[in-house]
DNA sequence: AAGCTAAGCAACCGCCGCTAT
DNA sequence: GATAGCGGCGGTTGCTTAGCT
């Protein structure tokens, strides 16, 4: 008879996170399966890696991205594409999720701001009167750029595609769409500066009051 | 004050690649 | 060499919070 345990899922409890961490400092956090088993949380191995990698995990920087990393973040996204896990090891104490997350964002801000432009100013748009790319399609162009490295294989064969497949619309390509983004923070790149100093890191109740430095010694 | 919408964040899912057996 | 198990990654979803009407 196989019996089958019952998982715990969705938000985590403190207990759970001071057990968590508590046997990560005692194993490492490489096993996650073993961890998991070893240390009684009833969550999976993976469930107890995304904790400890996205929340937990004492190297993490909390609160709202700095300019410099959000520019970061743009830069390697140029190179990279959504090669979320390499971006983030090039932004120290910036998770994955972290970036994903504030792309997907800030995609969407920008996209919405593509979208207000195109309507009220229809030079952006080469004049294509009645483009066919509906509101989801846009953001999705900007959400998922294969970044300049990793896509130039990609746009080669599209090419190939495109002229394979005919005529077809007028679709702007990311590059465009890119130099566009990049100028509009090159005139917001003023700014910058005030925000960066007035801006702090804001560690939630969680980090104030737990004492990592008796934790991880 | 209540309702609505957008933004931010945490967590899950499915796939892929690596490694041990 | 085949394969099962695990960790890591990217995509997606859903909940909470903040801001606006």
């Amino acid at each position: 008879m196989v019996q089958e345990e019952i998982m715990r899922r969705g938000p985590w409890t403190e207990e759970e996170d001071l057990q968590l961490v508590f046997y990560v400092k005692l194993f490492g956090d490489r096993r996650w399966d073993f961890l998991a088993k070893v240390s009684g949380l009833k969550r999976t191995g993976k469930s107890c890696r995304l904790r400890w990698v996205n929340y937990l995990n004492p190297d993490l920087k909390r609160g709202k991205m700095t300019p410099q990393e959000e520019r970061l973040v743009l830069e390697l996204h140029s190179k990279w594409g959504n090669r979320w896990s390499r971006i983030a090891r090039k932004i120290s104490g910036r998770t994955d999720n972290d970036i994903k997350n504030y792309w997907r964002t800030h995609m969407r801000k920008k996209a919405q701001e593509h979208r207000k432009k195109t309507t009220i100013s229809p030079s952006f748009s080469n004049s294509s009167p009645s483009s066919s790319i509906t509101y989801d399609e846009n953001e999705r162009n900007f959400y998922d750029t294969g970044g300049l490295e990793l896509s130039q294989a990609d746009e080669q064969k599209k090419a190939g595609n495109q002229e394979q497949g005919g005529e077809s619309m007028k679709v702007y390509s990311m590059d465009e769409i890119w130099k566009d983004i990049e100028l509009l923070e090159e005139n917001e790149e003023t700014n910058y500066g005030v925000y960066f100093t007035t801006m702090g890191l804001l560690p939630d109740s969680l980090w104030k009051d737990f004492d990592w430095s008796s934790t991880f010694r």
